[in-house]
DNA sequence: GGTTATGGATTTTTT
DNA sequence: ATCCATAACC
């Protein structure tokens, strides 16, 4: 009998039938990870009957758990519905709102974002009279976030202080769950933290879920913490039948608290555990995951594996020097350009990646000024614009009059004359009072020192909030949350302003209520609650699925589980990549190899690094190295185009070398340490010239840049750019039998047997250097400069 | 209550 | 260089 198992290959096939007690897979980028997966729990369902709802799988993204849910559902039908598979946060907020009451959980809870939770630290730190800039806010966070990854609840954080700064660390925390508990809401990692506990102390809660799931799955098991790692063992722990996922090598987020020895240590967790390597790649040429292990081997502790492929070794990868972060972008952009006119590659096959956000801009001016159509992923999420949080905070007030995080967010917006003075009264009788701010409104006649206008004001909101809130009791959600744009002024203080960025503000409230439209549209639990949960949980509108034929950029971390055509590494230099944060730390330096990795394991085609000789860092220029990572990579892997620090150097132009080979190609002897001597010398020629447009360029930039401040500072005022202190003029030198051309990328060119043509990439150097030039008609070809008779046209 | 000045920092961010 | 938050201003 037909199995749908026979679709996979052996490692991937043995990983789907394994069902039965602990099973640790390691999957490699590229190796089928999703379709090893999905076929588990289709064969699992229709080959082994179990009932889909004894299995839960869990994720760490949406997007990961929407694409196995759909793609599970290709395999088995609708069935697939029934079983739970969702992100970690969304399966305890599920099993919190059902049974967190046992631990004092109401099931009304909602959840804070960063935004709320940075309030409550700011406003514990001035409660406690501690300055803000001693304990930064955001410092303070990462302590307490990381302390409930690591289960450390505010009262053991006690033992876990060392010294005066932990302290007010340990008094903030005490402070911030209080409030959060008094707001009658929980932040991400309470989510986990709670929901662990809830298991850990109500054993009948416990025993509902053993009774429930009898396969437990997880994805991306190497980025798991702690408190999401106890939580999967008390699940299984009945069962054992627990199937983790992973690729240590891909393990990026230790700085998030994800502990990559989680999975390492799963075999001493199960010693009986089934372990599966899946080592074909399916995305990457040869070179490109020969790139990747050299990368990747020099890691330590890693568990030893290797990816490999069936694929041809395909093109080089390619490393270029560029002069200045400006030259990087714009080479990458006119390549990109050219290969798109000249090849069947499209724009949607190009990713750009960098390990900052702060690369972006660069990139994007020369992607604009080719006119490249772009995409920049995972920019400024749409949920955290402000103005939607202050929609957002209407409706969460609405759903959780507790909410006073999000009331003081939204009494004065728009502004209704409700300043500073008259919202710490409001904080002083919710305090006296033990009640929400919301509540304190209707106390604030009593107080004494206010004057009657912002008592009014006051008055004035808490009608509407009430008013609100009847609307709130009947009406669906999209009727609400257009009451909420417009009954409380802040769609029309919006439309009369002439502020320029304004009337996108309210574009963005249109666009938000047509999210509550398609949310109630296709959801059929579309209560406010639910609403409210799928916001806080989903960090972005699904931007995913539109790419449409656009270059990618995006960080690192972003592009993981991505995958494109032709990737470009752009910044690769020491303090950018290895970032210099992470450059003292052998731990750290692990890390930014892995996302090394990951970046390489990116691409399917062709792959490209490249770095400035010198870039504007902070404002301040500096000389940069190129990354180490690139020299892990052997160069029989990987073309160097490092002209830019040879000229530096002063090269090598002059240096004569000592022993001359002769070779002899087509009965003509050739002295080949003269053609390499040439070849390169015009290489550094082209060399010469980008640095020569370039240095014009910001000399250029500098200029307007001064007449734009003060239109009338001389030339003296204006600092030349920092140059290269032992430059000289590369000279063109002839060869005796032909002028060897020194040709560029994107330069017209003319063979005797294919024509006209379009160089699209120079590769190699010296006797070896290649042009790849394209001829309409004849396709793409590979001409060895020294030999092919290329006359510029 | 909204606007400009100043100081400070500036990696990555699945939920 | 540039973005952000808070502070000092009209």
């Amino acid at each position: 009998m037909p199995s749908i198992l026979d679709e996979l290959n052996e490692e991937q096939r043995e990983a789907a039938a394994t069902i039965n007690g602990p099973v640790l897979i390691f999957a490699g980028a590229g190796s089928g990870k999703t379709r090893a997966l999905t076929y588990r729990i289709a064969h699992m369902v229709k080959g082994e009957r179990i009932p889909p709802e004894s299995i839960l799988a869990v994720t760490f993204t949406n997007k990961a758990a929407n694409e196995m849910k759909e793609r599970i559902r290709q395999l088995i039908g609708d069935k697939a519905r029934r079983i739970w598979a969702g992100t970690f946060h969304s399966v305890c907020a599920r099993m919190l709102r059902a049974d967190g009451h046992h631990i004092g959980i109401p099931d009304n809870f909602v959840i804070f974002d960063t935004g709320d939770q940075s309030s409550i630290v700011k406003e514990a730190l001035s409660v406690l009279d501690k300055d803000p800039k001693v304990y930064k806010p955001d410092e303070i966070l990462n302590r307490i976030s990381g302390a409930k990854n690591e289960l450390i609840t505010p009262q053991t954080y006690r033992r876990h202080r060392k010294g005066p700064w932990d302290e007010t660390v340990h008094q903030v925390y005490v402070h911030y769950q209080r409030k959060l508990r008094e707001n009658n809401a929980l932040d991400f990692d309470d989510l986990l933290m709670e929901t662990e506990r809830l298991l850990r102390e109500v054993p009948e809660v416990l025993k509902k879920y053993h009774d429930r799931f009898h396969y437990v799955m997880v994805d991306e098991y190497q980025d798991i913490n702690h408190a999401q790692y106890k939580f999967v063992q008390a699940l299984a722990s009945k069962s054992r039948n627990i199937c983790v996922v992973g690729d240590d090598d891909q393990s990026i987020y230790g700085w998030r608290g994800a502990n990559v020895g989680i999975i390492l240590a799963f075999e001493h967790d199960y010693p009986d555990a089934k372990v599966i390597k899946l080592e074909q790649n399916y995305r990457s040429t040869g070179k490109i995951l020969e790139c990747a292990y050299e990368v990747i081997k020099h890691n330590k502790g890693r568990a030893e594996k290797k990816l490999w492929t069936r694929k041809p070794p395909g093109d080089n990868p390619v490393q270029y020097e560029a002069v200045s972060a400006e030259e990087e972008a714009e080479w990458v952009a006119t390549l990109i350009k050219q290969q798109v006119a000249c090849t069947d590659f499209r724009y949607g096959d190009y990713a750009i990646l960098y390990r900052t956000n702060a690369m972006s801009r660069v990139m994007e001016e020369a992607l604009i000024a080719n006119s490249l159509p772009y995409q920049v992923v995972g920019g400024v999420k749409f949920y955290e614009r402000a103005v939607i949080k202050n929609v957002i905070a209407y409706l969460r007030v609405l759903y959780n009059p507790a909410d006073s995080v999000s009331t003081r967010r939204i009494i004065n917006t728009p502004t209704r004359g409700i300043g500073d003075k008259t919202i710490a009264e409001l904080d002083r009788i919710a305090f006296a009072r033990n009640v929400s701010m919301l509540e304190a409104c209707k106390h604030i006649e009593e107080s004494e020192d206010l004057q009657d206008r912002a008592k009014l004001a006051v008055e004035r909101f808490d009608t509407m909030m009430a008013n609100l809130r009847k609307t709130a009791e009947t009406a669906d959600l999209v009727t609400l949350t257009r009451a909420v744009a417009e009954d409380t002024g802040y769609l029309a203080h919006l439309e009369k302003s002439d502020a320029a960025d304004d009337a996108s503000k309210a574009e963005n409230i249109k666009e938000f209520s047509s999210l509550a439209k398609r949310f109630q549209d296709t959801r059929e639990d579309a209560n406010l609650g639910a609403f409210l949960e799928h916001i806080a949980l989903m960090s972005d509108i699904d931007q995913a699925e539109d790419i449409g034929n656009q270059v990618s950029l995006m960080t690192v971390h972003a592009s993981k589980g991505l995958e494109f055509p032709v990737v470009f590494v752009v910044g690769m230099e020491e303090g950018i990549f290895p970032h210099e944060r992470s450059m003292g730390d052998e731990f750290q330096l692990e890390e930014e190899r892995r996302l090394a990795y990951v970046a390489i394991t990116r691409a399917e085609k062709m792959l490209y690094f490249t770095h400035a000789y010198r870039r504007v860092i902070y404002g301040q220029p500096s000389q940069q190295r190129p990354s180490r990572f690139l020299k892990d990579l052997p160069d029989k892997l990987i073309t160097r185009r490092l002209e830019i620090s040879q000229l530096a150097k002063g090269s090598s132009l002059d240096r004569e070398d000592t022993d001359v080979q002769e070779t002899v190609v087509g009965g003509k002897s050739i002295n080949v340490t003269e053609i390499m001597r040439r070849a390169q010398a015009n290489q550094l020629l082209a060399a010469q010239r980008r640095v020569d447009t370039y240095e014009a360029k910001e000399a250029e930039r500098a200029e307007q840049k001064a007449a734009a401040k003060q239109p009338d500072t001389s030339a003296s005022k204006r600092t030349a750019p920092q140059s290269f202190s032992r430059r000289r003029k590369a000279e063109h030198i002839p060869t005796p039998e032909a002028d060897l051309p020194s040709l560029k990328t994107g330069d017209r060119v003319e063979h005797a047997k294919f024509g006209k043509g379009m160089v699209v990439s120079v590769e190699g150097e010296g006797a070896s250097l290649t042009y790849v030039v394209a001829f309409p008609n004849q396709g793409v070809k590979r001409l060895s400069a020294a030999f092919a008779k290329l006359e510029k046209a």
